[in-house]
RNA sequence: CGAGGUGUAGCUCAGCUUGGUAGAGCGCUACGUUCGGGACGUAGAUGCCGCAGGUUCAAAUCCUGUCACCUCGACCA
């Protein structure tokens, strides 16, 4: 009794306090360490390894359809970042300046990268000529720095990783193509990978990037019935080539501005993952990203036997899945917790007695669900059951997603659903801005998406009663 | 940037009202016994009481300032 009550004092129950839930586990799993930067964190091994298994698996992806990585400068002067009208605007208030080196006061100050469209810019209007330049698909890894007033960790701190894919073509037509073809590849990475079900769609002109022609997103909703924004992809159509002067000769022979595009993801998903796959006891992880897939923990160690047995398994399964065995001194039902806690997808219990049965005994994470596994089918079962655990739980964020998703057909219904069930609402907008301020002022939601491909509800805008333009999803948003 | 909160051992905190030798639990180290849901015993180590001034014979405690972090809003991935 006393056992199951330390259990309970160990994470905040996400039901009690979802914010503190959310920093329990980031600190107790040892994802991240607060820095005496505020908003700059040190990400810890743990979550370190989570980020590299995320990044492996996109630039590998983006690899495949052509993109090629560069590294781009940290630092970016005040006159080139300020070319792009709207994007100066946009970023302006959160940039990082860098006024001196060494002790000599700099000529003109340098802000520390954002974002870097005004660098690829810069670099693009030097070496594209030609058609036959063109496209150039650039991808870069790098830290950025935003100067956030309120930060929380992997979800909006001051300095964070990520990926910007910056590209550009020869015709509207393909970098659209582009934008979309990116749009695909992060919706594929949460929902096959990560297993998170999203929300695919176009930002209102309220929400788009600083300097887009339209913004393209993936909305995900938290387990507090919150919208987390997860992915972006851009399309900016010529207007930074214009305001770069990148040019080029087209196969008419003429002088042309290319067409650009830009798409990005951060540690955010990180973030993404523990609100949406977490519980109380603790993190879990979709077993593509989990630094460790299976957790060996031997019952009864000093025994004869069990040490080696254990080995024996960790060396056969190392060759299909990433396996440890812990062999420390702490008790098996601390290493059962434990390992919850920093959401292991597999643990494998093996002792005497099951060697005597020539087994071993494998849970699940995500259900604690038991399974006695034959040690002669190991190398079957385990594969088996991640996969389980990966289709269990994207199947129950669907679920919850689902059952948070609502319709509203005019104000009041809007009101009411947002005052008192947290999740999506599915409304139609007639496109004016000022629904959209009403909804905020009122509400608190904000548009996250527009989904035109999906079936229109109603033919008058929710908010208005004026004719309708579009579905769109509207929450809470972190 | 607004509102609230917190800084004392690695962590969570007590002590502050009413100034007088720096505390607890957990963790850590060593040895032994344990091991199928957060084990136990014995023996240890650990402090610029966020920082800077001030008041006082004497400050973790009172005063002034300052810095940092956390939470919630407005802004953003």
């Amino acid at each position: 009794m006393s056992k199951t009550k330390k259990q309970v004092e160990e994470i905040t129950a996400m039901e009690d306090d979802f914010a503190k839930w959310y920093t329990d586990i980031v600190r107790k799993a040892q994802l991240m360490d607060y820095s005496s930067v505020k908003g700059c964190m040190i990400i810890e091994p743990y979550g370190y390894a989570i980020w590299e298994n995320m990044v492996s698996i996109l630039d590998k992806k983006f690899k495949e359809l052509g993109h090629e990585n560069v590294s781009m400068p940290m630092f970016i002067p005040e006159s080139l970042l300020q070319k792009e009208k709207d994007h100066i605007e946009g970023f302006a208030p959160e940039v990082a300046w860098v006024t001196h080196g060494g002790n000599e006061k700099l000529q003109e100050r340098l802000c520390v990268r954002p974002t870097s469209e005004t660098l690829f810019c810069e670099h693009y209007a030097k070496v594209v000529h030609s058609w036959r330049d063109l496209p150039k698909l650039y991808n870069q890894w790098c830290n950025v720095v935003r100067w956030e007033k309120t930060t929380r960790p992997f979800l909006r701190s001051a300095e964070f990783q990520w990926q910007e894919g910056h590209t550009i073509h020869e015709t509207a037509e393909e970098a659209k193509d582009e934008t979309m073809q990116m749009l695909d590849v992060y919706h594929n990475f949460f929902e096959k990978y990560l297993a998170i079900p999203a929300i695919k769609g176009q930002k209102t002109e309220s929400e788009k990037f600083a300097g887009a022609e339209s913004t393209y997103t993936i909305e995900a909703l938290m387990h507090d019935g919150k919208a987390l924004q997860s992915a972006t992809s851009h399309y900016f159509g010529n207007h930074f080539a214009k305001a770069f002067n990148i040019e080029f000769q087209n196969r008419d022979n003429k002088p042309q501005n290319p067409y650009q595009t830009s798409w990005g993801c951060t540690t955010r998903m990180i973030g993404a993952v523990i609100m949406v796959h977490g519980d109380n006891r603790g993190l879990v992880l979709p077993p593509a990203i989990a630094p460790v897939q299976v957790m060996i923990i031997p019952i009864a160690m000093q025994k004869e036997g069990v040490l080696e047995k254990a080995k024996e398994i960790e060396h056969r399964l190392r060759k299909i899945c990433r396996v440890k065995t812990d062999i420390s001194d702490k008790s098996p039902g601390w290493k059962f917790s434990e390992y919850e806690m920093r959401g292991v997808p597999l643990r494998i219990e093996i002792g005497p007695k099951d060697i005597e049965k020539n087994q071993c005994v494998v849970v699940r994470r995500d259900n604690l669900e038991k399974t006695f596994v034959d040690l002669n089918d190991i190398e079957v079962a385990i594969p088996e059951l991640l996969e389980k655990l990966r289709k269990g739980i994207y199947k129950k964020a669907l679920e919850r997603r689902n059952q948070m998703t609502y319709e509203a057909h005019n104000f009041e219904e809007f009101e009411n659903i947002a005052k008192s069930k947290p999740g999506f609402i599915k409304a139609m907008w007639c496109g004016d801005e000022n629904c959209e301020k009403k909804s905020k002022e009122i509400t608190a939601f904000t548009s996250r998406c527009i989904r035109d491909n999906e079936e229109k509800i109603d033919t008058k805008c929710a908010f208005c009663g004026k004719e309708a333009k579009h579905l769109v999803y509207w929450a809470k948003a972190y």
